[in-house]
DNA sequence: TGCAAAATAGCACGATCGTTCGTTTTTTTT
DNA sequence: AAAAAAAACGAACGATCGTGCTATTTTGCA
């Protein structure tokens, strides 16, 4: 694990750094390259991050093929950002607001909580660790480099909340967190299953 | 659900019916096909049902692209045979040998033990239900529906065999198969994950 | 052994892919 | 306002895709 990406850190990358100058107005190459990985991003959620196409995402925005593609030098690195993207707004939508509950067994509930609707209650938009989980097993590379590191720090960040919650004394005392995760994480992933494969209803 | 292809149900299909006749001694074409959708399967293991080429395929087996592609007349019939072999083997590596265990737990243990090994451990061989789930959940066709129905298929079997386990009271008098059912799966799918993807080493 | 049929090869097509390059437009700075 | 820099365009490339065709080879049967 080369950098310590963890949760929390902002979300711009590809100009190599803000070298501290005050963000003199965005430039408007920012806002159109952030519109595109935002369109990006609902794409590749549908049909995955292999399927993303940059022909298809010019005609998505309304710009040229080679207008989307300037702005990321090439298909990998378009699909890194849409990883480091989706990255970021689990950040936003599912751990950072759950840090506000009290610590322990409530903390874990929300975490929960707001994974299982991110992740397949809004069915228009699938859960990219997933999809890409199987997409890249057996794809070795940088997109894949990327997205191991996100989900370990995500389930990093989940057994740590587990093992706060029992030291805590809000779960039993033997509690194993790493089994404890890996189930959690099998509900999820059946959850995911049976939603958007086999569209079945309930969410349990 | 139109066709009932449930589980135990022979391997063949492309040639409308093997009217009558007896096998006069395969033809030549039968082998090839055969072999092609091996290479297929193998092939699919890896890249996915998706990233399945003819001319990849063509490569692998030897042959010239047309003549790969005459076999199936189309790619959806070849990705269709692929997972009906998928589902053939699945079949007889998993399902069949544990009916032959006493009914109730111990079959439902040798189906549970069986699938384990089957869709992860073998490292070589990924899981085409669990990767076509994903890669086909918000694709339809025929393909998806194939799909869909063989995992129907599989999991109306696995409930079966613990409502038998449950009846024969191995299992407590209350227990929801269908719950208990989304459990394993759960199991089965975070298993495929983390040895798959994050390339952990222990089965649990 | 010869003949019909099945299996395979060879070639070409239109489409789409990621990418490159030179030009033009837009934005920012002076 | 003019000059410099950044952004977007348009056209073309080589590659690969699935899929038609028409030969050619191989097979199974009389």
């Amino acid at each position: 694990m080369p950098a310590v990406n963890s949760l929390v850190s902002d979300t711009d990358d590809a100009p190599p750094a803000d070298a501290g100058v005050a963000p003199k107005a965005l430039m408007k190459g920012r806002q159109t390259r952030a519109a595109i990985v935002d369109a990006a991003l609902a794409l590749a959620s549908q049909i995955g991050l292999e399927g993303l196409s940059i022909g298809a995402l010019a005609e998505v925005t309304g710009m040229s093929k080679s207008g989307v593609f300037a702005h990321f030098g090439s298909r990998e690195e378009l699909q890194i950002s849409v990883v480091r993207e989706y990255h970021a707004k689990f950040e936003d939508e599912v751990f950072r607001p759950s840090m506000k509950a009290p610590r322990g067994l409530p903390r874990l509930h929300m975490l929960f909580d707001r994974w299982l609707k991110r992740v397949s209650v809004e069915i228009d938009s699938g859960c990219i660790y997933i999809s890409g989980a199987v997409e890249f097993d057996d794809r070795p590379g940088p997109v894949r480099d990327a997205l191991v590191d996100m989900v370990n720090t995500w389930q990093l960040a989940l057994e740590r909340a587990i093992g706060t919650a029992a030291a805590e004394g809000h779960l039993r005392a033997d509690t194993d967190a790493r089994q404890l995760l890996f189930e959690i994480h099998g509900l999820i992933l059946a959850l995911h299953h049976d939603a958007r494969f086999l569209r079945h209803a309930g969410a349990e």
